[in-house]
DNA sequence: CCCGACATCAACCTTTCGATTGACCGGCCC
DNA sequence: GGGCCGGTCAATCGAAAGGTTGATGTCGGG
C-alpha cells in the first residue's frame, strides 16, 4: 500500500437537490475525492468557502434566485487562499465563458460532461490550472481568431438584457449606466455584427452563440 | 419481516451523466424503488421502453440533440401497457407542459424539486395517478384563467419573422401585406403574450418554444 | 509617455415602432 | 341571417430606437 494523499476537499454549488446528490455520486466515487459540503444558493456557497476548508468549489451559473454563479465566483476568489472555482454548467454563450473567466474561474465545464472528465477537470483545478471542456476551448479560439467581430464583455452585457427584451430604458437602470451609453454600445455591437436593429442583432447573436437562451 | 410488494422499476432518461446518477443515488436511497436501466438519448429511452420490464420512466425534455422528450413520450406511451412517464426537466414553459400532457405524460416535475416531491411524484405516476409540481400546476391554472393565449398562423409566421430580426417594413414585403397589417398582427402579438416590443415577444416566444431559432 | 481600446455620457435629429381608432370583407357557426 | 373571428388596411400621435458627433476618464502596451 501507498500513503494515501491528502484528499481533495470539494464544495458543491447548486440550486438542484439532484444535481449535488449527482455530483456527490460520481465524485465520491472517485479516489482521491471528498465533497464536504454543498450549498443550495450561491449567497452560501459564498459563505461556506469564506470558512475555508475547501480545495475546490464546483459552482452552478444559474440559480433559482439572487446571486449568479459568475458573482459568487469572483467573492470567493476575491480572498486570499480561496479555493479554485470550477464552473460546470449548461451553457456555453461567449457571455456566460467570458463572465466566469473574468471572475476567476479556474475552469468550465458543461454538465452533460462524461465523469471522467469531470474528475480530471477537479484535479486539473486543485493543483492550481486551467481545466476547459474541450467545447469551451473551441469557442475561445473561434473568438481569439476572429478578433473584428468580438463583442467586449460590457458590450455582451447588454445584448443579453436586449435578447431578454429589455428596453435601453430598463438596460440602462439594469447597468447602471445612462441610456446613452446603453445606446453607445449598442451602435459598436451594431457595427461589429452588421446589422442595424436590436432584434437583428439578437438573431445574428443567437446564430453565433454569442448569448444564451 | 413484512413481505415486501414489488419494487417500482425506473428507467432514467437523460443526457447528463451527472443527473442520471443524481436520480439513481436519490432514488434508490428510497425503499420501494428500483432503478432499472438508463438512456442518454430519447431514441434509446423508447427503445428501453418498449422492451418492457419498468412501471415509470422519468424522461427529461431537452436532450443535447435528436429527438425531443416529449417525442419520446409520445412514442412511448402509444404502446398498449406502456409505463407511466415522468417528465424531470429544468424549464416550465406552457409550450413544455402542454406538449408533454399532449404526448401522454403522467405527470411534470422540475429538476429543482426536493427528492421527497420527487418520489411521491413517482409513486403517484406509478399508480396510475396524474403528478403536477406546485409550480407546474401554478402555470397550468393561470393559462386556464387566460385561454386568449394561442396565436393563430399568420401572427406566428409574422412572430417568425420578428425572430429573424426584420423590419415590419421588410416583414409586410415578405409576406406580400402592408405595414399597416404587420403592425395589426403585432398588437394582437403584444396582448396575447403580455408583452409590449417585439424584443419581448421574441424573448417570451423563444421561452414559450412557439417560433423555432 | 503617448496612443489606442474600452467605457462612459450628452445633444441633436431622423426613422421606426407602438397604441389607438376605425373600417371592410370572407368564412363559419348557431 | 346575424354574429364572431381572422385577416386586411388607413390615419394619427407620442414614445422609443437608431445615427451622428463629440467629449471625458481609465488602463495597458509599445
Amino acid at each position: 500500500m501507498t500513503a494515501s494523499p491528502a484528499p481533495i476537499r470539494l464544495l458543491l454549488a447548486d440550486d438542484h437537490p439532484v444535481v449535488r446528490a449527482g455530483l456527490r455520486a460520481v465524485l465520491d466515487a472517485e479516489p482521491g475525492f471528498r465533497v464536504v459540503a454543498e450549498a443550495a444558493t450561491a449567497e452560501r456557497a459564498v459563505e461556506l468557502a469564506a470558512a475555508g476548508g475547501f480545495d475546490v468549489v464546483l459552482m452552478d451559473l444559474q440559480f433559482g434566485a439572487g446571486m449568479h454563479g459568475s458573482q459568487a465566483t469572483a467573492a470567493i476568489t476575491a480572498h486570499p487562499d480561496a479555493p479554485h472555482v470550477l464552473i460546470l454548467t449548461t451553457y456555453d454563450s461567449d457571455a456566460d465563458i467570458l463572465a466566469a473567466v473574468e471572475a476567476g474561474a479556474a475552469g468550465y465545464l458543461l454538465k452533460d460532461a462524461p465523469p471522467e472528465e469531470l474528475a480530471a477537470a477537479v484535479r486539473t483545478a486543485a493543483a492550481g490550472r486551467s481545466a476547459l471542456a474541450p467545447a469551451v476551448a473551441h469557442r475561445l479560439m473561434d473568438r481569439m481568431r476572429t478578433p473584428a467581430e468580438a463583442l467586449t464583455k460590457r458590450e455582451l452585457e447588454v445584448l443579453q438584457l436586449v435578447g431578454e427584451g429589455l428596453s435601453n430604458l430598463q438596460i440602462s437602470k439594469r447597468l447602471f449606466l445612462s441610456q446613452a451609453t446603453v445606446k453607445s454600445h449598442l451602435v459598436h455591437i451594431y457595427a461589429k455584427l452588421g446589422v442595424d436593429s436590436r432584434t437583428s442583432a439578437v438573431a445574428a447573436a443567437t446564430a453565433r452563440r454569442l448569448i444564451r437562451r
